[in-house]
DNA sequence: CGCGACGTTGATTTGCCTCAACGATTGTGG
DNA sequence: CCACAATCGTTGAGGCAAATCAACGTCGCG
């Protein structure tokens, strides 16, 4: 999947037998709309790539979905927290349109830092990048109203606002569905 | 200084070469109370270890000060936004109390990297602690009210509530000293 | 000692939530 | 292919937590 090929070569710079190596260690699967890739309870044992479509990543607080990410095809993503601790996930990873991963087991990734040692600096690159997302999801989650969140998103994020439902997004701002309504009104009459 | 020896050697395993080599590396700094590590604007060229004190860090938006973090003695930090991109930074770092760090240059760190790979490793492991600790500070803005947030705080990090001025914890809370003093006055009465 | 920084308290406002009802759209089984 | 259910988004009324604005007491420090 040259995608994939040129995905990597912007993080590290492979040969062409590395990066088969590589390739040939993941495992491709499609997955149908709605579907989860990990479960609340689950080891959380791959880092997911999306080859094609979108999926995003939720708690469940009593009762309640509180979407954490959205993750469009070229990412990388998997729950950190239970793939670094391999201890059962809080979190759920579910499909949002038909999509096509790449999986790549935990027990591979550190085969690959030991045995090119150039993954070592690939997963530092890949945790430095995730943390900068979370601290900016912080920033906008402390400094903005959710009128402000909501277009700093479309600005941001526009895909996000294209292909998601406007329920995740309302749960992914960290409002209600029907403030999120109420929002959208507001803007529509230019205030 | 025996307390960082052991700090690294929960990461990696140096031998004594390798961790008097980079002892050799840092700079140490001796700051008083209340002065600034890095200031808006500066780029960061170091990453900071707290041998003695306390630190936060924040940024000001539309003059109101925005603490994201607290560090104690036997901590990492650095901004790595500015750290990693070599851009103007965005954010004040400031000690809280009279306060004893050991600089590490971006500069001898890359050096490190590829002069002693496990330091990859190292620069690895801190970014994906940052990561999970952005993330659960996202979870505690998220999920809980500003009371239950001070309630975990006080649990979870007693060290700052006890070292840290109000309007500080405050800030770091997300929300404003009148509100803060309210919600301990409803504690001590309440129970 | 006097000033400024810090914390507290009261009155009022506001942004988002809750609860509830309802319309529109999507999906499904007969 | 239609009928009905479920899901999704909208709207209204009322409530509440935290913000705002302002005044005041207290403490630490130059």
């Amino acid at each position: 999947m040259a995608a994939l090929k040129e995905r990597m070569a912007q993080f590290i710079s492979l040969t062409s037998e590395e990066y088969d190596y590589f390739y040939q260690q993941l495992t491709i699967k499609k997955v149908k709309k709605k579907e989860k890739l990990l479960q609340e309870g689950e080891i959380c044992t791959h880092a997911f790539y999306l080859l094609e479509g979108c999926i995003r990543y939720y708690t469940v607080v009593e009762g309640e979905e509180h979407t954490g990410q959205f993750f469009f095809e070229g990412s990388w993503y998997s729950d950190y927290d239970s793939f670094l601790s391999q201890m059962p996930s809080k979190q759920y990873i579910e499909t949002l349109e038909k999509t096509k991963v790449a999986m790549l087991s935990k027990k591979t990734l550190e085969h690959l830092y030991t045995k090119i040692p150039k993954f070592e600096r690939f997963g530092r690159l890949m945790a430095e990048r995730a943390y900068l997302g979370a601290r900016k999801k912080n920033e906008t989650l402390t400094l903005l109203s959710a009128e402000e969140r909501y277009l700093h998103l479309i600005q941001q994020r526009p895909k996000v606002v294209e292909r998601v439902p406007q329920h995740y997004i309302a749960s992914y701002l960290g409002i209600k569905p029907p403030s999120l309504s109420r929002i959208r009104k507001r803007l529509a009459q230019n205030r």
